[in-house]
DNA sequence: TTCATATTTCCAGAATAATGGAAATATAAT
DNA sequence: ATTATATTTCCATTATTCTGGAAATATGAA
């Protein structure tokens, strides 16, 4: 993974509305739901959810798919995978944190 | 985690200068390196360096260590650990990630 | 106490990002 | 074709964050 690619994430969930839209679609994979009801669950106007879900698509964090007249999307776990070893490289411990996950 | 917390973190990270700084520090853990060494080390203006480091350590990504007349900061690999978990957590997958790592 | 070094605070200008109403587009059902 | 529903684009306003010079503080050395 490149830095602007780590920076295009990591700056694309920290963002509230982002981050809850993400972690909803996090509990809702890899089925994903439909741009209408992740509005309707968070309360976001359309333009604003709409301007927010484009921020995490960049970002490969979440991917859209056509299903009739309406957009599903649905979280990409491997792009969270890839962060984190970015940010723990070349750690004196080694990768995947310095303390070894159970 | 908290999510107010998480986003302090990701937005700590979500910058340039700083993912730099904290990624240096991440391979020099767990000593750390004085102020000044990471200054010279990426080129950057004290008071632009400070104010980079204070959003750092208000996140709990790095802590201060003084040390004579310097100051050494050091990496907290243990906010990543929980960052990590945070994002992925109710992952229909379980903890960790989607896929098993190596 | 005076000096040199290390780091921070202050602050104002520059840059970037978020918000949501109105209008536009796309698509499927009737 | 017309209508209803779903989503996006446009865009101006507001809010937030970044930058670095000048001055301040802190600490150790001479």
């Amino acid at each position: 993974m490149k830095t602007s690619d780590a920076i295009t994430s990591l700056a694309a969930l920290a963002q509230e509305t982002r981050l809850g839209v993400f972690r909803l679609l996090v509990r809702h994979a890899p089925k994903g739901l439909p741009v209408g009801v992740i509005a309707r669950r968070l309360g976001l106007p359309g333009p604003t959810l709409s301007f927010h879900l484009n921020v995490l698509a960049a970002a490969d964090l979440i991917r859209p798919k056509k299903n009739g007249r309406s957009i599903s999307y649905s979280a990409n776990p491997e792009t969270i995978n890839e962060l984190t070893s970015f940010l723990m490289e070349n750690c004196c411990c080694g990768r995947g944190g310095c303390r070894p996950r159970e």
